[in-house]
DNA sequence: CAGCATCCCAAAAGATACTG
DNA sequence: CAGTATCTTTTGGGATGCTG
């Protein structure tokens, strides 16, 4: 179904699915379990509800995350990742290593956003 | 240097450093070895001139590939990947094994283009 | 609370033509 | 051969306002 080309076709498809600006924060904040919306807008700051909705929405399309209703007032929306993200860790792991073990090298500290507010970097 | 944050957000840096619509294939390209500039065209079917030299020139100013110019006529030039390049292998390994594994569950030949020239597939 | 709708901008990617 | 230079298109991301 996509092994039957290079492998790695196979793999630039998937690497497409975990790539986009917030991607990996909403993955890193859902892996200890399920969390609201709110939780999220909170635990990563930056993000728009915009962004937040659309990547969840693109995420739960792929069987990324499962998205649960429930009917009360006021409502309340929570987001889990499926099996098939959590299988995704070593995924993770090893690029984590990778970023640490060369951060000086690659200059990880140009590449990303300058959305530097100001406040010290913790 | 990039540590001190949240790993995610090294982790988010390095990411993108693999992302772009090609750089995974161009890697790929350059495992085994040195290649010239014409044999990655030949190599990646699809990607233009334009983005081929974009994506190089991006890798290599994050350490990623050499290029070597041979003055001679006509002209050679030679990309190799850096060992931290290969450092990527694992990642590259686990995503590889991921994809495939789920490659059905996350419909991943639905996820990327739909350039397919007539030819049957495969 | 958890969103959707709308408009807007910037970055990524692609097409095409030209050159040392 | 291995690129540059332009231009156009596409995509990703963001700001703001409204709503069940």
């Amino acid at each position: 179904m996509c092994a039957d080309a290079h492998p790695v076709i196979c793999m630039r498809a998937g690497l497409r699915l975990i790539t986009g600006k917030w991607k990996a924060e909403i993955m890193w904040s859902l892996k200890d379990g399920k969390r609201r919306f709110g939780e999220l807008m909170r635990a990563i700051p930056g993000i728009t509800q915009h962004m937040l909705t659309a990547q969840l929405r693109d995420m739960e399309n792929h069987g990324l995350v499962t998205r649960t209703v429930y009917a009360e007032v006021p409502p309340r929306v929570e987001y889990e990742l499926t099996p098939v993200a959590h299988d995704l860790k070593p995924v993770f792991e090893e690029l984590n290593r990778w970023a640490e073990q060369h951060a000086v090298t690659l200059r990880l500290g140009e590449v990303d956003d300058p959305e530097d507010d100001g406040g010290p970097r913790k």
